[in-house]
DNA sequence: TTTTGAGTTGTTCGA
DNA sequence: GTCGAACAACTCAAA
């Protein structure tokens, strides 16, 4: 292949084609791309840095996550010099066009494990060797690719807590640096193509700021005030306790690896408390975790729709078509089910785009569970409005809440909308912040207005259905399906 | 092969 | 208010 022949030296550029991963640093495709990693051929060659906006992805994206997108493009754009080729359309047809206008014989990218990128990617192979060209994987977004860590039998995990064990036993390596071990700086060369999509409208919804520089500095944040504090302050829903990483990891502006090298390191000090030790090992859990739904995505293509637990879709749910099954599940939408701590977590999606994680299990028990709708309803809205929204943690951690998910769901998980809500929102700051008709109560009533003579005199809606009532209806339709 | 222990995030009741 | 036990039965992992 003239791009590769080392004897003859060679001018032909490779392309890199970022998808999930835009940003510069630790990019081992990258680095593959432009010859820098010290095994992909002579370097350093010119790269093409191109992003596809397939409208099979952006048609379904819902405004918050392409407005991420595009902001993240432009942040890359800037950082890259300008250069970014944007061009729409079908990737199996508009990768082989650009491959072949700038005369590449190489297009480098990370592996995608979802069920359609892993279609996607096979259709541009077989297109680009058509041409004489090669699509190389380099890397995931993952610290370990999905579908790598298997049992003794060399089958997949199907329990987090194993797969965790074997996850950390398996490893994963450190942060990519250019071979040389210079900055990584990459000679990028032009092509036509300037076609951006023109942002959506948000309404009020507003996000943060969006990139890979944003990303670190978020990153580095978190890591010096926050990781410590992670394993309890996570738990509240008012207070920033949270990494807040999700969407800058949903779109690669930084790796997973680095994080984790950064907490390796955190863990070599000796002057670390107990329970900063401890915090520290639940922030990587939940990075397992993430790794953890990405490997069960990748084994069961079909769960962001299909139950991972058969049994349960022949449980007996509200049609959510018309009558009182629509209005439910709209007032769960709109945040005004007459549980304030549901509704405020529904408010806080509408603007913000995001939902605390403690918040996002209660209104999903909640519609699951009270309002008895199926959960891909919720995972489809969720997935509509998220700017964070990943379809492996997105689905299975509907699943997990439905009780259909990976793990044998104890029957009794049914989460009460009051007391989580006064258990991790004491003062009741988080409902009072998103819920303005609630801004009148205090501590313990601003989550049970009906305990507070003026809890509904601010046009706060009454309780949709009774959750007692509604909890033993859950587990009686249940039963139907166990036994 | 068989056996044993464990399994993210809960709730309620009674002491 | 706090604490421990009970709440199905099942699947998975590992010895």
């Amino acid at each position: 292949m003239p791009g590769d022949d080392p004897s003859t030296g060679t001018d032909a550029p490779a392309v890199v084609w970022f998808r999930r991963d835009l940003r510069l640093a630790d990019h081992p495709a990258l680095l593959a791309a432009s010859g820098s990693d010290g095994r992909s051929g002579p370097g350093p060659r010119d790269v093409v840095p191109l992003f596809v906006v397939d409208p099979a992805l952006w048609g379904p994206s819902g405004e918050p996550r392409r407005a991420w997108l595009l902001r993240s493009l432009h942040a890359l754009d800037d950082a890259i010099g300008g250069g970014l080729v944007v061009r729409q359309g079908d990737p199996a047809e508009v990768v082989p066009a650009l491959v072949h206008e700038v005369g590449a014989t190489q297009v480098h990218v990370s592996a995608d494990s979802g069920p359609y990128g892993r279609r996607r990617d096979d259709t541009v192979l077989a297109a680009l060797e058509t041409g004489g060209a090669r699509l190389v994987r380099t890397g995931s977004p993952y610290a370990v690719g999905p579908g790598s860590v298997r049992n003794g039998s060399g089958e997949p995990y199907k329990v987090f807590t194993p797969f965790s064990r074997a996850w950390l036993r398996h490893g994963w390596p450190a942060p990519a640096a250019p071979a040389d071990g210079s900055a990584g700086r990459v000679r990028w060369s032009p092509a036509p193509g300037r076609d951006w999509p023109t942002e959506p409208d948000l309404g009020g919804t507003e996000l943060p700021e969006v990139g890979e520089a944003a990303a670190h500095t978020r990153w580095q944040e978190f890591l010096q005030e926050g990781v410590g504090e992670y394993g309890t302050a996570r738990e509240v829903p008012a207070r920033p306790g949270t990494s807040s990483l999700s969407a800058h990891l949903r779109y690669g502006e930084i790796h997973p690896r680095t994080l984790l090298a950064d907490l390796a390191a955190l863990a070599q000090d000796d002057g670390l408390s107990a329970s900063s030790r401890e915090s520290v090992e639940t922030f990587r859990s939940e990075i397992a975790w993430r790794e953890f739904y990405a490997d069960v995505l990748w084994h069961h293509p079909g769960s962001a729709r299909e139950y991972l637990r058969p049994q349960l879709a022949g449980m007996r749910y509200d049609d959510v078509g018309s009558g009182v099954g629509a209005d439910r599940l709209r007032a769960w939408q709109e945040g005004r089910t007459g549980y304030p701590f549901v509704d405020a977590g529904m408010r806080q999606l509408r603007e913000e785009a995001w939902v605390h994680n403690r918040v996002r299990m209660v209104v999903a028990s909640f519609l699951v569970k009270d309002l008895h709708v199926e959960w891909q309803h919720g995972a489809r809205f969720f997935m509509s409005l998220l700017r964070d929204g990943d379809l492996a943690s997105n689905s299975h951690g509907w699943q997990w809440v439905a009780g259909s998910g990976t793990d044998a769901a104890p029957y009794f998980r049914v989460f009460n909308p009051v007391t989580q809500g006064q258990k991790f929102d004491p003062d009741g700051d988080y409902v009072r912040r998103y819920v303005p008709e609630l801004a009148h109560l205090r501590g313990r009533k601003a989550h049970a207005p009906w305990e507070a003579d003026d809890g509904y005199d601010h046009g706060y809606p009454e309780r949709v259905v009774d959750h007692a009532a509604e909890r033993v209806e859950a587990l009686a339709r249940l039963g139907e399906v166990t036994g």
